[in-house]
DNA sequence: ATTCTTTAGTTTTTT
DNA sequence: ACTAAAGAAT
C-alpha cells in the first residue's frame, strides 16, 4: 500500500476511507475534504486489492461532479477504471435502460425529453383533450406528474380524493400513454422505469446486486424518495450480496428540498441500512474562524439538524464586513470599490465571488461592473443544448433516429417555413388521432408512401410532402456515415443552414449550428458509443457545461445555489433583505425558512478569508421601488463577528455614494425607449451610440434607439419626437452628431 | 403567413 | 421593468 495515498488525513477521514465492507453515513461539513474522502476511498479499495473497479458504483448529482471525481481518482491511481460505473442517478438509470431496453418495454431508439420538451408534450395533450389551460395550467400538470413519478407512483397507483386531482390524474394517464406511443421518456421516467425494471426482473436484479459490492453516493442530502428507493433496491439490504453503501452528505447544506430532495433520507438510511456508526467530518480546511463561527451561529437557529459543528485550526481572521446601502446602485458601487481594493492587494478576480439569491439581482451588478471595466463571468443562464436553433437541429436528428417522435416533428415540420400552417397541422393531428398513430405515420399516409421517397430530392420542397421528403432522404442511406457527417448533412438538407444564412442577425445562431458539428466530433472522440442515439441522449442528459471564455481572470457572478461546492478567497453576499433573502415566497412553504437559512449557511461557508454582507434600503424589483428591512439572518449572527461599514441604525447616514433621482429623473423631451445598458458603440462607424442625439436634414433632432445590421446594410432606429420614430439606412441618412 | 398587440409571469435548478 | 409566449389582426 503506497503511503502517499493516506498521508495528511485526519482521524475521521482515515476511518471513513479505510472502513471495512459495511454501509456508513459520513456527515461531511462544508470544506471538510468531502470529495477527497470519496475519491481516496475508491482509490484505496482498488489499490488494496479489496475490490476491482468492475464492482464499484459511484453516484453523483451533476455530470460535472462525476467528471471531477473521475479525474481525481485517475490522479491518485494509475489504474484502468473502465469497468467502474460512475455517473448521475439519471445517467446510470439511462445506461441500465439502454442495456435492457426490451425488458424495460422501450424501443431501442427511445429518446429523452428534457423539461421543456415535457412541458410541450403536456400542452399538446391538454389541447387535444380540449382542456381549459386557465383551469389546469400546464405547469401544474407537469408538477403533478413529476411529483407522482418521484414518489414512485404510476397513474394507476395515485389515489385522489377531489375532482380537481382526479382530472390531473386523467392527464397523467394520457401523458403516460402518449410517451409510450412516441417512445420517449422524461427525466423522472428514467429513474422510475429502471426502478420498476429491477423490481420486476429478478434475474437482472440479482445480477447487478452481485456485481456491485461497493456503492458510493455523493451529496446524499439531495436525493429524493425515488432515488433512495432505487439505491436500496440495488444495494439489496439484508440479502446475501448486500453492497456496502457509503453515503456522504451534509444536512446543513440541503438546499434543493424545493425540487423534491428529502433530508429525511439520511435518517431513513441509518435505520434501513442498519448503520451502527456515523462518521462526522467536522474539521474545516477552508475558512478562517470568524467566518466559520458566524456560519455556525446562524445555522444553530435551525431545529431540524442531525447535529454537527465545524471547527478550524486556522486563526480567527477578519470580522465579516457589513454594508448597508442606500439603494441597489449604491450597493453595487460599494462592491466595485471594495473589489478594486482587493485586486490592488493582489487577490485575483477569479478568487472573488458575487453571490445573490435571485438571478434578477445580477443586472445592477453587471451594469456597474461593466461601467467600471471589471471583467466578470456570469454562471447560469441559457445552455448550449437549450438554444432554439440547436433544439431545432436536434429535432431533425431525433426524427432520423425515431420519426414517431411527435414532439420533434411538431418543432420542425414548418421550420424553416414550408408553408405548413395551423390548418394543415390540425388536419394532420386529426388524422393521427383517428388512426391512433404518430403524426409521422399520418403524414406518410397522406402523401402516399411510395411516391415521395423518389421524387423528394428533385423539386417539391414545400408542404407536408416536402417535409416528408426531407426526412426520407435523411433516413435513407445515412446509417453508416460518421456522426459528424450526419449532423452536417442534416443541417443542409433540413434547410436550417440556408435559413440562418439568409436571415439577418443570425451570426450567433449559425455559429451555434457549427458548434453542434464540433460537439458531435468531440463526442465521437470521447464516448465509447458514438452512435446518433447516444449523442442525442448526451444532449439531453448533459445539457451543457458552459466553459467558454474561461482562462481570463474574471469575477465570478452566480446564485448561491450555483456556488455550492465552490470556494473563493473573498465573497460578496448581496441583497440581505427581508423578502429577498429569506425570500418572501419561502415563508409560506413548510420548512421554507430553514431551507433559506441553510442557503445562507452555504453562501457564508464559500469564503476562505473575507466575507462581505450587504443590503440595500431600497431596490428596484419588477419595475417598482421596494423598501425593505434588513434580513433576519443578520440578526442571527452575533455582533462580535461583524464590522459595520456604515451605521446599522441609519443615523448619521451619508448620501455621498448614493444616486439621487437627478441621474434618472431628467429626461429630454424625446423619450429613450430602449437603452443599451452598456452604451456600447455601434459596430458600424464607431461614432454612433445608442442614446446619442443626432440631427437629420429633414426630421430635425432625434435620439438613436436601436440598430440593426452592419456595413452598407447598417440601419439605426431614431426617435425624432414629433416626426415619429424611423428606421434609417446609415449610408444614406446623413446624420450628424449633435 | 407574417406582424403587431396583449398578457402572464418573473426564488432557487439538475437531470 | 422586462421578457417570452399566446392571441389578434393584417
Amino acid at each position: 500500500m503506497s503511503s502517499s495515498l493516506l498521508a495528511d488525513l485526519n482521524t475521521q477521514q482515515l476511518e471513513a476511507i479505510t472502513l471495512p465492507h459495511q454501509s456508513v453515513l459520513v456527515l461531511a461539513g462544508a470544506g471538510s475534504g468531502k470529495t477527497r474522502v470519496l475519491t481516496t476511498r475508491i482509490a484505496y479499495l482498488i489499490q488494496s486489492g479489496q475490490v476491482s473497479p468492475f464492482s464499484i458504483l459511484a453516484v453523483t448529482f451533476t455530470n460535472k461532479a462525476a467528471k471531477e471525481m473521475l479525474t481525481r481518482i485517475h490522479a491518485l491511481l494509475p489504474v484502468n477504471t473502465r469497468g467502474m460505473w460512475m455517473g448521475t442517478f439519471h445517467g446510470l438509470c439511462h445506461r441500465l435502460l439502454r442495456a435492457h431496453y426490451q425488458e424495460a418495454g422501450l424501443p431501442q431508439t427511445f429518446q429523452i425529453l428534457d423539461t421543456a420538451d415535457q412541458l410541450a408534450t403536456i400542452k399538446r395533450i391538454l389541447k387535444s383533450l380540449s382542456v381549459d389551460d386557465k383551469r389546469f395550467p400546464p405547469r401544474q400538470v407537469q408538477w403533478f406528474i413529476n411529483n407522482a413519478k418521484e414518489s414512485g407512483q404510476r397513474a394507476a397507483d395515485v389515489i385522489v380524493d377531489d375532482p380537481f386531482s382526479s382530472h390531473l390524474l386523467d392527464f397523467y394517464l394520457a401523458y403516460e400513454q402518449q410517451c409510450n406511443r412516441e417512445g420517449v421518456v422524461d427525466f423522472a421516467e428514467l429513474l422510475l422505469r429502471s426502478y420498476e425494471l429491477l423490481t420486476r426482473n429478478e434475474i437482472l436484479r440479482d445480477h447487478y446486486r452481485e456485481r456491485f459490492d461497493y456503492i458510493l453516493v455523493d451529496e446524499f442530502q439531495d436525493t429524493n424518495r425515488l432515488q433512495y428507493n432505487w439505491l436500496k433496491l440495488l444495494a439489496g439490504v439484508g440479502t446475501k450480496h448486500a453492497a456496502a453503501v457509503f453515503v456522504v452528505g451534509d444536512d446543513d447544506q440541503s438546499i434543493y428540498a424545493f425540487r423534491g430532495a428529502d433530508t429525511g433520507n439520511m435518517k431513513d438510511f441509518e435505520r434501513d441500512f442498519g448503520i451502527s456508526k456515523v462518521i462526522k467530518l467536522e474539521q474545516n480546511y477552508r475558512s478562517h474562524g470568524n467566518i466559520l463561527d458566524a456560519a455556525n451561529a446562524l445555522i444553530e437557529n435551525n431545529t431540524e439538524r442531525l447535529g454537527k459543528n465545524l471547527w478550524t485550526a486556522e486563526g480567527m481572521g477578519e470580522p465579516l464586513r457589513v454594508y448597508r446601502a442606500f439603494n441597489d446602485f449604491d450597493e453595487a458601487s460599494f462592491i466595485v470599490d471594495e473589489i478594486r481594493a482587493l485586486h490592488v492587494d493582489g487577490v485575483p478576480l477569479s478568487q472573488i465571488a458575487l453571490l445573490y439569491r435571485a438571478n434578477a439581482q445580477s443586472r445592477v451588478l453587471e451594469h456597474t461592473l461593466f461601467k467600471a471595466a471589471l471583467p466578470y463571468r456570469v454562471y447560469g443562464g441559457m445552455r448550449f443544448f437549450e438554444r432554439m436553433e440547436v433544439k431545432h437541429a436536434l429535432a431533425y436528428l431525433r426524427l432520423i433516429a425515431n420519426p414517431e417522435d411527435d414532439n420533434a416533428l411538431l418543432r420542425v415540420i414548418n421550420f424553416p417555413a414550408r408553408g405548413i400552417g395551423a390548418r394543415s397541422l390540425e388536419q394532420l393531428q386529426d388524422e393521427a388521432r383517428q388512426q391512433n398513430s404518430s403524426l409521422w405515420a399520418a403524414a406518410l399516409h397522406r402523401c402516399g408512401e411510395a411516391a415521395t421517397a423518389v421524387e423528394s430530392d428533385t423539386k417539391n420542397k414545400r408542404g407536408v410532402a416536402g417535409f416528408v421528403g426531407v426526412i426520407q432522404v435523411m433516413r435513407q442511406g445515412w446509417e453508416n456515415l460518421p456522426l459528424a457527417q450526419i449532423v452536417e448533412r442534416m443541417l443542409v438538407q433540413s434547410g436550417l443552414m440556408g435559413h440562418y444564412q439568409t436571415v439577418r442577425e443570425s451570426a450567433d445562431r449559425l455559429e451555434n449550428l457549427h458548434e453542434l458539428v464540433n460537439a458531435a466530433i468531440s463526442f465521437v472522440h470521447e464516448a465509447e458509443d458514438g452512435s446518433l442515439t447516444a449523442f442525442l441522449a448526451h444532449a439531453s442528459l448533459e445539457a451543457g457545461e458552459h466553459q467558454a471564455g474561461s482562462g481570463q481572470d474574471a469575477l465570478q457572478l452566480m446564485t448561491i445555489h450555483a456556488s455550492k461546492g465552490l470556494e473563493f478567497h473573498s465573497v460578496f453576499l448581496s441583497g440581505l433583505e427581508e423578502g429577498l433573502f429569506p425570500h418572501e415566497n419561502s415563508l409560506n412553504e413548510k420548512n421554507g425558512l430553514e431551507e433559506e437559512r441553510r442557503l445562507m449557511y452555504v453562501a457564508m461557508t464559500r469564503a476562505r478569508r473575507r466575507l462581505y454582507l450587504s443590503l440595500a434600503q431600497s431596490r428596484m424589483l419588477h419595475g417598482q421601488t421596494r423598501y425593505n428591512i434588513p434580513s433576519r439572518f443578520l440578526d442571527e449572527i452575533p455582533e462580535k463577528f461583524l464590522k459595520w461599514l456604515r451605521s446599522p441604525a441609519g443615523d448619521g447616514f451619508s448620501f455621498d455614494r448614493s444616486f439621487t433621482t437627478k441621474d434618472l429623473g431628467t429626461r429630454s423631451a424625446v423619450e429613450v425607449r430602449k437603452k443599451d445598458p452598456f452604451n456600447r458603440e455601434l459596430p458600424v462607424e464607431g461614432q454612433w451610440r445608442i442614446g446619442q442625439t443626432v440631427a437629420h436634414v429633414k426630421f430635425g433632432e432625434g435620439v438613436i434607439l436601436d440598430y440593426e445590421g452592419s456595413g452598407s446594410d447598417a440601419r439605426v432606429q431614431v426617435n425624432f419626437g414629433r416626426a415619429g420614430t424611423k428606421w434609417l439606412m446609415l449610408e444614406y441618412a446623413r446624420l450628424t452628431p449633435v
